[in-house]
DNA sequence: TCCTTAACTTGACAGTGACTAGATGTGGAT
DNA sequence: ATCCACATCTAGTCACTGTCAAGTTAAGGA
């Protein structure tokens, strides 16, 4: 389809290669590290060249961090596979959600941390399967009525503990691992789920 | 002690000043708008003057981050303030705290959502008070063991839904008060504490 | 083959945080 | 009262950022 090695002057795949190295930067340096210029210089490009791409910064950011919900949504799905019963898919999710953060703070905190919220597309597409996922799993577990709410609150305590863990926002007498048990052991019971 | 108005080469008072036009610029236009410069010019200064009352941006942000905590401990003191039993006192600071974060979103996203985390003495004060302020009230509502990791489940829900509320990330067809409702009650069963 | 047009480069601009060197004035020691 | 060390502030510069404008290159249909 693209050439991708080629040293041609039009790079063939220009867009897919700036995520690519978005990524890669996001991954080694964090969130601060992730410029447009960089991107560029990764991609072999002139400073100016993204511009065709994405009309500002901010919609290279949004296909990024769409990326980073697409294997978000693979991780969660490996981490409840397993598990027997829909409680158990519940705590076994919450525990896969939180080691996600924790495995990759800086994709994480630009899905979820940066001011204004990013989009495009291929962004809120991600968003929606990441939702639908946990609102299933809600409805098998508790029941459908109130199931939005349900929801929420369950991705609230999870969301929560992760932003506090990886922004290293938490007392320092904090005991990580058993506080971890506490938050995933209280989403079933929170939302009336029987065991 | 110091002349706060009088047009001297020195300030005075700069480093006060310098947080003062901060919180504005971060109350007017969030957190972008929080520029080492602006509040410079905003103090009256030339852009090099804070130099040598903050070594970097960083310290000055964790200052202005500081006066944001100190809000944030009154306000939730307030909040509790009437509420007859520990019980109900958790459910009043759960909805101080979602208030505070809807009502001054820039301010609690520099609290919480900057990816490094700031220091300063003032601020590590004024979040050792926070914390304090949770950890006793958990205790008083559902006994002191393991009252820390039982703060940290009350912290990590009313947190995580404040921050994908003030993000925006919460999906459309959410129902807030009712979601807000089902968080805040569920802080007391979730921890055992006996209403 | 030509020629329209998308893709890319080059150069510029205003803005940022940080650093340096020099100007200024304050307050303590004499 | 005088002087001077030193904290404070200004002015200028640097490397970096995102964005824009204008020119260059080559791809692909007519």
């Amino acid at each position: 389809m693209a050439r991708k090695t080629a040293k041609t002057y039009h790079h063939g795949d220009l867009r897919e290669a700036l995520i690519k190295a978005g990524r890669a930067l996001l991954e080694k340096g964090g969130v601060e590290a992730l410029t447009l210029r960089a991107c560029a210089r990764k991609a072999g490009v002139s400073h100016a060249a993204p511009q065709h791409h994405f009309a500002s910064i901010n919609d290279l950011l949004a296909d990024i961090a769409a990326t980073g919900f697409e294997d978000f949504v693979k991780a969660l799905n490996k981490a409840a596979a397993r598990a027997p019963s829909p409680v158990e898919r519940l705590k076994a999710m919450g525990l896969g959600y939180v080691a996600f953060a924790r495995e990759r703070p800086a994709v994480y905190q630009l899905m979820f941390g940066v001011a204004a919220p990013l989009s495009s597309e291929r962004l809120r597409a991600a968003k929606a399967a990441a939702w639908e996922q946990l609102a299933n799993l809600v409805s098998e577990a508790a029941g459908p009525e109130d199931k939005e709410a349900k929801a929420m609150q369950v991705w609230s305590a999870v969301h929560g503990f992760s932003m506090l863990l990886i922004s290293q926002r938490l007392p320092t007498m904090i005991n990580v691992s058993r506080t971890l048990d506490r938050v995933v052991n209280g989403l079933a019971p929170a939302i009336g789920a029987q065991p």
